[in-house]
DNA sequence: CCGTATCCATTCCGATACTG
DNA sequence: CAGTATCGGAATGGATACGG
């Protein structure tokens, strides 16, 4: 996404959007989360070309999203695996998700849901919250210049 | 997005993604929630092309999440406003804004940020969740088929 | 099996000029 | 002001062939 290059802006929607607002992007992420580790098993799951898949990784490789690492069986090759940076994508793709079950889907079609390893029940819905906890509607949210102060940070 | 068109897959990410999985429409969506209404607000919030911006505003028309509504000022001409379907990718933008804030700066580098219209603090972080609201981490959620509950809705 | 290199078609974007 | 029409250049994507 070249545009005019708003990836320096201090807006970090434009900033995170330079970086991962692609499709093959996010859909190698989200079969990342589903289990895929190597390159064709990428290709195989999205049936993309091989030199573009070769691309996309490579990019995910430098900004830090996914990571090479000794294969998990002992075998001789690398597998792709997300780093953390990577793995905090997931809230992107559930809230991508969400939102699509609610306005892309006709009620009883089937889909993919997502659910917890714990109990197996679908994952509750995101809500936007102000900072003691009590829900916010998405309307009532003003944007303003600030600074990442670091006592926000987890 | 055409790719090998996964719009009809029964993933809701790859639907949204088909729908909205674009640089540009998302930040039309960030510049509405910061108020813009008119052609020419997007047209120099985001510094793009009038031809392109056209069409994506048509598109977003007819994907309703937008639409045009008499001017409010009482102005002879129409203006954008998301739809409650646009308005509910809110939760899209704060994930991705707050995968950007954690990642893609610095500590104490200045950036945009998002406050509650009531008490004017930074809203609260996005949070995984179970059905039961406990809190679940991103490796720790499964993907299986299912089917879109109508008891699920809201 | 894991990529890279090449080629071609399509799409996207920006600039500009033009209409209502 | 709010678009539409056109054009050329750049980037993207798919297919295929090739190399480690």
């Amino acid at each position: 996404m070249r545009r005019t290059d708003l990836g320096g802006a201090n807006c970090p929607i434009a900033r995170s959007l330079d970086e991962i607002g692609d499709w093959w992007t996010l859909m190698i992420v989200r079969d990342a989360f589903r289990g895929a580790r190597r390159f064709s098993e990428f290709q195989r799951g999205l049936g993309l070309a091989k030199n573009i898949l070769s691309v996309r990784l490579r990019k995910m490789l430098d900004d830090g999203i996914l990571e090479l690492v000794p294969a998990a069986g002992g075998g001789a090759h690398r597998e792709y695996q997300l780093t953390d940076k990577g793995l905090r994508l997931r809230v992107i793709l559930v809230a991508i998700r969400q939102w699509g079950e609610d306005h892309l889907f006709e009620a009883g079609e089937p889909m993919m849901v997502m659910v917890g390893k714990e109990d197996g029940q679908p994952i509750g819905r995101l809500r936007l919250t102000s900072k003691d906890g009590r829900s916010i509607d998405p309307w009532d949210i003003d944007v303003k210049d600030g600074v990442r102060g670091t006592e926000d940070v987890g």
